[in-house]
DNA sequence: GTAGAAGCGGACCCGGAGTCCGCATTCTAA
DNA sequence: TTAGAATGCGGACTCCGGGTCCGCTTCTAC
């Protein structure tokens, strides 16, 4: 009854192909660097095992990336304040927010293989899809806040691979200024204090 | 003296390859369809021509852009308000961002192109560090905004292309409530009514 | 042990970016 | 106007990486 499971070498082997991807992920100047010819040469195997356990570079990048944030995910969907669910809103989109931070900053060349060539956009990919209804949900508790949806893909959006990697990396901003920045920004989006008169928008 | 004139075929053909190109990327369903091979042919031209006037595909795409963009970046820098440097600095952010977003409605395909396939990363090209400083500058000028330098990369990442192409293309989102969307966020994080700092700010 | 399913691997194919170089066009000077 | 040089043209060609194929090996169920 069981859905068949894999032989062993397989699992092995698609295992040698994780950790040799990864590793080779890390220590690369750019994800554009590294074939799947390298990855396989790198874990031992050859390319049509590779293919075979992945599909095609997408779905290794895919397969690793969510391997990785597995934890996290779990984390904000099931476990203590302040990512999960029994947080106060407003704490929540912080904390959620931050913790993806860190995760890109601890991640920074993966993230970026997938998000800029892992597929055409990284819209579609639906674990986005994942993160950004969670976030609208928790906003949508958030009172006085309109366009949860669009508010939701804005502040994702803050937390871009690419821009990440370039504040980090190019502008060598520390890890816990990036942190502190955005916490601010988050904050000042959802602050939203009594809805204040818009005149106020043109003044000053 | 003067810095070599380019023969007229030159400049002839220049013309020709960059109206082939806009035609081609306006029409194609993704950016990745249209290959070098096209745009020459489409030019009538040969594809040693098309390296030569651009040196390589970014270089194509950063030419297409730059035409493009020319007269919203003339506009912010010395023209009329809204846009222009005689308006009140929240107006102008927000009339920026408005106009930069309005550009990539209308030029989705393209900008797409570019700032996807363009080069390794869209922060390097130089053309964002002239978006981004321009906008930081402004933000500068709001008094009790502090860190303008990631407000304005955070306030930019909610204009990028592929975002924009998600919402316009697959989620049907009409440009209209977009713009309306934008605008709101935008305000938003500009309102910052007096700094009502949680503790929790910390960090740093 | 044996049959055959599942998996292996690397030679191979395909398509696109970028190069090269003999030929054509344009410019310059007399 | 014309000769010669400089610039530009174009498409065949190279290079390279993603992805496929298929004869062979290894595992597993019986």
């Amino acid at each position: 009854m069981s859905e068949r499971r894999s032989r062993k070498d397989a699992a092995r082997n698609r295992e040698a192909v994780l950790a040799a991807a990864d590793a080779l992920f890390a220590r690369c100047e750019s994800p554009a660097d590294i074939t799947m010819a390298d990855v396989a040469a790198a874990a031992g195997v050859g390319k049509g095992t590779l293919f075979r356990a992945f599909d095609d570079r997408a779905g290794l990048l895919r397969a690793l990336y969510e391997a990785r944030l597995e934890p996290i995910r779990e984390a904000v969907e099931a476990g203590p304040p302040p990512l999960g669910p029994a947080t106060p809103p407003r704490d929540r989109v912080v904390a959620v927010l931050d913790a993806l931070l860190c995760f890109k900053l601890d991640n920074r060349r993966l993230v970026l293989a997938l998000e800029e060539g892992g597929s055409p956009s990284p819209y579609r990919a639906e674990h986005y899809e994942r993160w950004h209804s969670m976030l609208r949900a928790v906003l949508e508790q958030i009172p006085a806040l309109t366009d949860s949806d669009f508010t939701a893909h804005a502040l994702l959006a803050a937390t871009r691979a690419d821009l990440v990697e370039h504040l980090a990396g190019e502008k060598r901003v520390p890890p816990e200024r990036m942190r502190a920045q955005l916490a601010n920004y988050v904050a000042r989006v959802l602050a939203s204090g009594p809805p204040q008169d818009p005149a106020r928008l043109s003044a000053e």
